[in-house]
DNA sequence: TTAAGTGCAAAGGCTTTGCGGTGCC
DNA sequence: GGCACCGCAAAGCCTTTGCACTTAA
């Protein structure tokens, strides 16, 4: 939390307590929000914060880095608590995104000729399927 | 072309004027257009056609698999018109994504644990970064 | 003939923008 | 005290839905 609040004086962002409070459900969450699903989780803690801010924050955020969007196949956007390298699991049907850790692909190697030009941030596998509940398997 | 209409046929659709025009200018196509832009390319040719035909028969081929749809980081929902495996190049500034190949990647293996209770569709690398338009390098 | 497809229009979601009031620095 | 931020409201996209007309099979 010390950190977050540093980072933001870095950015030359005002530490506001909408800010925080956002953060931390941000931090207690371990899936891939969307702005409204941040939002109503903040609604029982923090009543009075407008969906707005909540979406405009979370833009912010992803823009210094402290979060991530995710790509998606439709539908709203979605951030990525996550901020270590890690790989997704998109079951097609139900749309639903896991993560899953693996070193050897973190490391695999993407022909130079592809990102010659490209200041590389990172890379991700993404395997799409059909998940248990919307009938795989 | 011939393939086109016995895949539309063995899937019980019929086949119109709009959904061959649909399919020729998917076919020469290179990107990852959007509905409106494959519209936008077909209102010179076929001024007469629809938005809402255009979308429809997109959500159409991607569900009998003539294209698919690709992951997007917010905005419109994109087509991909290469159906082979590939894997994808994505500018987090402005958001193009290109295409590129490497039998390598394809073949990656994916942690058992993983993939476990799915049924695979298919794999896809994506790497993330800010292309050279965007300052990148 | 008839079920599927098309075009039009309206509605619904999500996101973005503008602006006056507020509060961190 | 200034400037960034918040909340509210409206506007803008994109997508989805409903319905009557048309058309491929």
């Amino acid at each position: 939390m010390e950190r977050f609040i540093d980072r933001c004086r870095q950015e030359g962002l005002k530490v506001t307590p909408q800010r925080i409070a956002i953060y931390q459900v941000l931090m207690a969450s371990r899936n891939h929000p969307s702005a409204d699903t941040v939002y109503r989780e903040m609604s029982a803690t923090h009543p009075t914060i407008s969906f707005d801010t909540v979406n405009r924050t979370l833009l912010t955020f992803a823009d210094i880095g402290v979060i991530k969007t995710v790509e998606s196949y439709s539908g709203s956007r979605r951030f990525d608590t996550e901020t270590a390298p890690h790989h997704h699991v998109h079951c097609v049907k139900c749309g639903r995104i896991s993560d899953f850790n693996d070193q050897g692909i973190d490391t695999v190697e993407v022909p130079d000729r592809v990102v010659r030009d490209f200041s590389v941030i990172g890379q991700r596998m993404v395997v799409s399927g059909i998940c248990p509940e919307c009938g795989g398997k």
